[in-house]
DNA sequence: TTCATATGCAACCTCTTGGCTGCATATTAG
DNA sequence: CTAATATGCAGCCAAGAGGTTGCATATGAA
């Protein structure tokens, strides 16, 4: 995803702190909005109409969700005509990505150190 | 994490479909589950009254909160003496950070197709 | 222009969440 | 045995989430 787009060296650091990144889990924390972000990961931009196809809630209800992931970061739109498009936007699932991956590295090195104490 | 645990080759490849990722997201999508996690991470087993210090919430919240976070499998408890200490369970988090990777690697093959079909 | 399509907005409802208080129970310390 | 510590359980509450219906508005098609 974004790992492969952007060459430039950390221009920020500046990771937010974990607990920062609770909203984001919580807009992934519900089955519509986890297919509706599959969906549109695979299909690239589909309107509200056409997302809320296959499903069995009103297209208003669709219509909140995408809020919920864009108040996230993990979607956006682009007007066009008298649609709306919704897309992926790969970067806070990014940084969502490497939080997991953190935490499992300090797991990681505390059961090290852990082995270490018992063996030595 | 338990990635370098499991030496066996996906003895069940059944991964559970992504929608059916939701209910961990969902527990990790909430500031202090997502501290708690983290404390217990790099901090080994710990009691709740241990957990509730430096909270600004009551034991009996961070009692519910330890409960959301074991029905999504993320820590587990082990009863020792008259206090039930909590620790960290790596294999759901796996789970989860597989779902975003795998994700994420969908939204590269959409990528690359449109970018095949746009340079022809 | 006129009709149909794609959304936006707002009000309303119900169920779930996150927290709190109070009281009961189990264990360990003296 | 008795007191202090660590939890469990239940009930209560306010706020938020997830959905729906109804009606208004903007645009594309004929």
């Amino acid at each position: 995803m974004s790992r492969s787009m952007s060459p430039r060296h950390k221009p920020a650091p500046k990771q937010r702190s974990l607990a920062q990144q609770a909203p984001i889990f919580a807009a992934l924390g519900d089955e519509v909005r986890l297919k509706l972000v599959a969906a549109l990961c695979v299909g690239g931009a589909m309107s509200i109409t056409q997302l809320t196809v296959g499903t069995d809630i009103t297209r208003q209800a669709v219509t909140k969700h995408l809020g919920v992931l864009a108040a996230a970061g993990l979607v956006r739109d682009v007007k066009l005509g008298r649609e709306r498009l919704w897309e992926f936007e790969p970067a806070q699932l990014d940084e969502a990505r490497r939080s997991l991956e953190q935490i499992g590295a300090q797991w990681d090195r505390a059961l090290a150190r852990l082995k270490l104490a018992v063996e030595g």
